[in-house]
DNA sequence: ATGTGC
């Protein structure tokens, strides 16, 4: 077969990390010769150049084992994988038996997206659209919406997550703007990944936002956050797959909003304060795993894996009702200067999490010790929703899982970055819209930095990494969503 | 990712 010089450079990065790679069908199958003998999948779109960087962060990955039990047994790359700050590469899929890596999800616990659809045409979107954008700028970057809560409800939220945190608002003097929509948002409640609820505990949450008793203002929560996040007014451009989108609810020509943010500063608390401990638990005379990736073994420290997954999913609870108030903040916006239209959650899933993984072991489904951490990755379950976006101002995808064991039913979650924000933000570095990528995408940010350093011009086209995942039989697709304006943190 | 850093 005919080969690219970008794919015998990247051939001959990947041998150097010690993974030996076959071609074939625009898919590498590749073998890993790692400790744990952990296998590897890896996706890559081609004609893009992707860093060994990447590569060397996935063969460490692969690498980890803790010396009291627990190792790595899978791995896979999505086609948008590239290099991380913190030693994982995005486009990480790690699974893993007897030991979990706090540092391979990180600091952005519940990192994920929401997509809603909006009964309404562009065209009328666009004709009130200055009045809309001024208050979305107000409830977004300027706090004009009241989003205190009671001390009970407040600790509700990090223990049970969606549920149980509106359970309690039902009950106290504050959150009006989310009580007198309870019925839709109970309604929504099974369109949530995990149904926006898992075991967090309160004693793992910042100390201010868990008084005994009294009011908490969280200037953290219904707010965008940086990097790559983004709330994006979208138009349904084309329906792929017209029974699947019925069956959610998404119809051409209608209007939409997705949105991309995490848990914000609770999952940087939470994952820097677990950074620690995992080191910390580290049996002493041991070197240290590579970018100090220290894993937790279940033999060795049962109740720190436990903790562990217990403070996540903590972070996790925060990060789905972030993105919740994100898209209510939105949707009252939406029914105040356009009347009352109907705006329902078509889905809304993480892509930087660990789950316990269920497996079938003798023709019944077992739970023995093994986890996915999925680093910059969707859960792809068969039938399940998934939404991968571009970038902000690029187009995104609904598509629908179809359970791709190899890849541990996983997709991208995303296009993946080509460019640093240092690169484009640099002086002489292009700046037009056209060069940007942005043209016809309205932004709307307080820092006009932000526009360029994350504009669709940072990050690969998303066709050819959704095609070669359709391909490889990840995903299919359901819709496209054109964007229409974008708000960036 | 993070009221960040070049």
């Amino acid at each position: 077969m005919q080969q690219s010089k970008n794919l015998q450079r990247l051939l001959r990065a990947l041998s150097r990390h010690g993974l030996q790679v076959n071609y074939e069908n625009r898919t590498y199958s590749v073998s890993l010769q790692s400790v744990n003998a952990a296998t590897a999948e890896v996706l890559l779109p081609e004609g893009f150049p992707v860093e060994a960087k990447a590569f060397k962060q996935l063969a460490n990955l692969a690498n980890i084992r803790h010396p009291g039990g627990g190792c790595v047994t899978h791995t896979c790359a999505t086609p948008d994988f590239h290099p991380g700050d913190a030693g994982v590469a995005i486009g990480s899929v790690v699974q893993t038996k007897g030991m979990v890596i706090p540092a391979a999800v990180g600091s952005d616990i519940n990192c994920g997206m929401r997509s809603h659809v909006v009964d309404l045409t562009l065209e009328q979107f666009l004709q009130k659209r200055d009045r809309f954008v001024e208050l979305m700028k107000g409830d977004y970057f300027f706090g004009t919406r009241d989003v205190t809560m009671t001390a009970k409800t407040s600790r509700a939220l990090f223990q049970y997550g969606i549920p149980g945190w509106l359970d309690e608002m039902l009950d106290t003097p504050t959150g009006s703007f989310v009580k007198s929509n309870f019925d839709q948002l109970s309604g929504e409640i099974d369109r949530v990944y995990l149904g926006g609820s898992m075991n967090g505990a309160i004693k793992w949450a910042p100390e201010e936002l868990i008084p005994d008793e009294g009011v908490v203002r969280d200037g953290g929560l219904g707010t965008i956050g940086g990097g790559n996040h983004f709330v994006e007014i979208q138009v349904v451009e084309a329906v792929e797959d017209r029974a699947t989108a019925y069956l959610w609810g998404v119809r051409e020509g209608q209007l939409a909003f997705t949105i991309h943010s995490g848990s914000r500063n609770v999952g940087k608390y939470i994952g820097g304060m677990w950074r620690d401990l995992a080191k910390a638990a580290w049996p002493k005379g041991y070197p240290y795993p590579d970018y100090r990736l220290f894993p937790l073994s279940v033999e060795a420290n049962p109740e720190l894996v436990r903790n562990y997954l217990e403070a996540e999913a903590t972070a996790a609870n925060y990060g789905f009702i972030n993105r919740l108030l994100l898209a209510e903040l939105l949707r009252l916006r939406l029914r105040e200067v356009y009347g009352d239209i109907e705006a329902p959650l078509v889905y809304d899933l993480p892509h930087n999490i660990t789950l316990g993984e269920k497996r079938i072991t003798h023709g019944k489904l077992t739970k023995e010790d093994l986890w996915v951490t999925r680093k910059g990755a969707c859960p792809a379950h068969f039938g399940q929703p998934v939404i991968i976006p571009g970038s902000m101002g690029a187009t995104s995808y609904l598509v629908v899982g179809k359970g791709n064991q190899a890849f541990c039913s996983s997709a991208s979650h995303g296009a993946g970055r080509l460019k640093s924000r240092f690169e484009m933000s640099r002086r002489g570095a292009i700046h037009t819209e056209e060069d940007l990528g942005l043209i016809g995408v309205d932004c709307i940010t307080l820092r006009e930095e932000r526009r360029i350093e994350e504009a669709p011009a940072a990050y690969k086209p998303i066709q050819p990494v959704i095609d070669i995942q359709v391909e490889a039989g990840m995903v299919s697709v359901v819709a496209k969503l054109k964007p229409i304006l974008t708000f960036k943190g």
